[in-house]
DNA sequence: GTCCGTTCTGACATCGATGTCTCATTGCTC
DNA sequence: GAGCAATGAGACATCGATGTCAGAACGGAC
């Protein structure tokens, strides 16, 4: 800027004002300034001007991981968001490790993220996160709440919908009704499992134990555990998976294992080609872009100063009946 | 910094010392200045640091859509391999648009990002591109190259990919065999559905115009396209699909006409459940992450002074059969 | 000719850290 | 006890922009 200042004969302040269009800058000046600028290729550092502006303009997003189809409609809808509103997103993923998530976190906000969006690892640390907001991070919770912590929230109703989906099924004349989900300490997974058993209760069906499965959807013992499920004396006619990961790994280890026709199922969120298999799937879906999109303007608004009392935004869930949520079961048609 | 020089009693330096472990400070001033820090929640801000430095620690990426699984699964690498070198990534999806391409790389690089991983939008102006690059800003290309500028690229092999893949059909018998690609001003459409022809015309087949489709898989015209394609005298008994929408959006009307028994397809991307589809569906692989991976680490050795040649890596693709390309065409067994 | 208001411009401090240079203290050798 | 190295600490300039305030040039009114 010193050396525009200098080659237009000016000195820095003017060219500042040129820069920003601050007003009382003469014709002749500006016409002079904007020559030496195009000449010399200056681009203002926008570092530098943050720093005295003391805001960034950039908000982080830290979820489980972008590779999830789930997590990447989410990640571009705030980013649309962001851009819109000519906000940076940084993105990273906590691969659902509250250490690696921690860090994410502090780096983001010592760098000088305007607010956090994020989907919080189990087991973090509330008392971490509170020591971020309190050095004026503003942070926005999405999937997942954190407990103990006062800040907006965006979460899918997961504990109405799996009710809804189970009794969907329970309509269609299923009583051994299996649900395999994410580990029990992961927010979401423990809310499905409860709609589920409450949807079985409200049928005055007792939940059993031995049906349900709750493992990471990535680990080796899927596959044993389904076929565990598989062998019992009364199996299961009917599946409730708690995500798209464990819709996709059951979906598959039923056709490795040749098992036709296909039990009833019905999926936790949506997933590309549910639409195309045979039969195609049942799902109860959520709203992943509309979780993004309004997390991202409610994280804006509150870096803009918006001070109104904390929000906890529920989106609703749909059950999208395809097919194999509809398959009769034994006792359909009493 | 200077409240905890006052709390401390020291001077401003000496606890710039204490935090960077500069040495050369006392092991009771150390003590003291420590505890001033942790009572007053101190913490460096990195955006000052970072002016004085430099370098910002921070690089981007702009792909097409990160809601996309390839470019998904690309990020996540990436995110990954710049974690580990203690980098923040800041990303933004172009949408296919240059001037939204522009834009965002134009903030990125403005704000300070130390280099760029880009797949460009079509349409994207060279001489803007090199105006970064001379701006200071590294880059790297991923997926598509940049014409006309010097620097790393790391592209799938495309031709030679759909090549083997169009092969793989011929070998099955088939003769008639469409090609359906997004508009040919795309880098990897145009590259894909070269390979296509050379593996035609290897055969000694002619490539025809009336079997060729090239529009964007999320278009409206799609459906219509296909069905005009089906109702030829001599309808394709095969295809080849150039990428991982095109294969969605071709399987999905498939199922929507009914049209049973499946015609032999063979699809560019891998995707999930292509291998639960019934038949599951024949590939040609590419490898999003370790695209991803190689891109971050070229740009990374970049950034930190790397100045060796130009490097223009070629990853390979992998066929994968899965039976959707092994259903045999009329000319089998000849 | 003086005074005043408008319009334009510049000097200087500032944001929060770090690099350079200087200086003070200590302990050791000769 | 003079000289020197090693160590510890501070003053000041600096990164590149912006905000504040003061001041210059100019025109018009009295």
């Amino acid at each position: 800027m010193s050396d525009v200042a200098a080659a237009s004969g000016v000195s820095l302040k003017t060219v500042s004002r040129v820069v920003n269009g601050d007003g009382y800058v003469s014709a002749e000046t500006l016409r002079s300034v904007r020559a030496a600028i195009d000449k010399l290729g200056f681009r203002r550092n926008e570092f530098a001007r943050q720093l005295r502006q003391g805001t960034t303009s950039t908000i982080g997003l830290v979820l489980e991981d972008v590779a999830d189809p789930f997590y990447s409609v989410l990640t571009r809808a705030v980013e649309d968001v962001a851009l819109e509103h000519d906000y940076l997103l940084l993105s990273a993923s906590s691969a659902e490790d509250s250490a690696r998530s921690r860090r994410i976190i502090e780096s983001f906000s010592s760098r000088g993220a305007d607010g956090l969006i994020v989907a919080p690892a189990r087991g973090t640390d509330p008392a971490f996160i509170q020591a971020e907001l309190d050095a004026g991070c503003s942070m926005v919770f999405v999937d997942r709440p954190m407990p103990g912590i006062r800040a907006d929230t965006v979460l899918a109703d997961n504990r109405g919908g799996a009710a809804v989906g189970t009794a969907h099924l329970i309509a269609n004349g299923h009583r051994r009704i299996a649900f395999f989900g994410d580990a029990p300490t992961v927010y979401t997974a423990a809310e499905r499992l409860a709609g589920y058993r409450e949807a079985l209760i409200a049928a005055g069906i007792d939940p059993v134990d031995d049906l349900v499965i709750m493992d990471p959807p990535l680990s080796d013992r899927n596959a044993e555990a389904i076929d565990a499920v598989q062998r019992l004396d009364d199996p299961p006619t009917a599946f409730v998976t708690g995500n798209n990961r464990w819709s996709v790994r059951l979906l598959r280890h039923l056709k490795e294992r040749g098992i036709r026709p296909l039990p009833a199922v019905v999926g936790f969120d949506d997933f590309e080609l549910g639409d195309v298999l045979d039969p195609a799937i049942t799902v109860i879906a959520q709203d992943p872009a509309a979780m993004g999109q309004l997390a991202a303007e409610l994280l804006l608004r509150r870096v803009s100063g918006d001070e109104r009392p904390t929000q906890h935004v529920r989106l609703e869930t749909r059950l999208i009946a395809r097919g194999s949520g509809e398959m009769p079961g034994p006792f359909s048609g009493r």
